[in-house]
DNA sequence: GTCTATAACGAGATAGAC
DNA sequence: GTCTATCTCGTTATAGAC
């Protein structure tokens, strides 16, 4: 009889997986050009021709990237959607994607894409602006009122405000930019913390 | 007799300023890390070994580079203090020196900086956060109002606002975010244009 | 001050064995 | 799918002639 096919173990990922998770923090945290296979293949204990049997070159690892991260930011901007009712609820919990992304010491993937954007393959910028583009569509949906450039400064000001807190060190500060931000785009209540 | 000194052409500077003018144009657009000594050689017609003549390593440039950048930012808000009068018109000259910036296709040298943060040499780091401080505390005295975080808000913004625009080539983003921006830190009249 | 020449290293990428 | 070995190029930096 033939031998039943059983689900891998859930906390072991494909290699091509655990490449990308190593490759999208370092490139979170240094940026994508100071990232080298040496570095990813290190971290995982092969070779750097490993690397490219899964990715043929560094520019097709960026496309898988920005890929995934995109893929995963826009689920859960769809999970805030369903679940979450409010202007004011909706825009804490967009905030608090930001957050979390600062809180592990990283900017957001295409934010520090967007600072090397000059150096990077045409694809890559691409993919770039098109995840400010969704974006902006989704916090334009989401917002009660018309203004288009409410969108743009809230994605402005955080993008801006994770990299400013990052490099001092101080999540706090994120806290409180991102508090009068919102208060001043929903003008009700204040920050329930 | 003895020959009179006379004052150098004013348009053709030391080699010293030179090599700062393209290496700023440079890093402003591509990064720090993104360029090289060949980069900055070629444009101006020499060769590498006479640009570490003049800047021993490439930290100690980068020391260079922060530091006139600094001095000419904060000069111009010296004058913009001396010369403007009121809030808002004081902040709409704090954001055209963003937008010139913008329009020149580069972003702020020390918001470039603060994205390649975890890749820069200790004298660097300091020196951008540096900047960040002292513009916070401009930003802090010219506010008639006694929120901190308003300036914060400011500068993140700002920094935000240029580095997207820039990768949207949309200058015209910037200027509806900084208007929206300043609107409602100063919630006085609209924008006069 | 600027040059030629070169050192010493790390990058992305490929060939071919296993 | 992963390895060893290697290629080619670009990087920062230095030695020493002019």
């Amino acid at each position: 009889m033939s031998s039943v096919t059983v689900a891998p173990p859930a906390v072991v990922r494909d290699t091509a997986s655990q490449i990308l998770d190593v490759a999208e923090r370092l490139v979170q945290s240094r940026g994508f050009n100071d990232v080298s296979y040496a570095d990813i293949a290190v971290e995982l204990g092969v070779t750097k021709p490993s690397l490219h049997y899964h990715f043929r070159s560094k520019a097709a690892l960026g496309d898988a990237l920005i890929a995934r991260y995109s893929a995963r930011f826009f689920e859960q901007l769809d999970r805030i959607e369903a679940d979450v009712v409010g202007v004011r609820a909706r825009l804490d919990a967009y905030v608090g994607i930001y957050a979390a992304v600062l809180a592990a010491g990283r900017m957001c993937l295409c934010g520090i894409l967007a600072a090397e954007y000059q150096t990077l393959p045409e694809k890559m910028r691409s993919a770039v602006l098109d995840f400010f583009d969704r974006n902006e569509a989704w916090l334009e949906r989401i917002l009660d009122e018309s203004s288009r450039d409410t969108a743009k400064l809230i994605i402005d000001t955080l993008e801006g405000a994770v990299m400013i807190a990052r490099a001092q060190n101080d999540s706090d500060r994120f806290d409180r930019v991102a508090e009068r931000l919102v208060s001043s785009v929903v003008p009700g209540v204040a920050d329930p913390r």
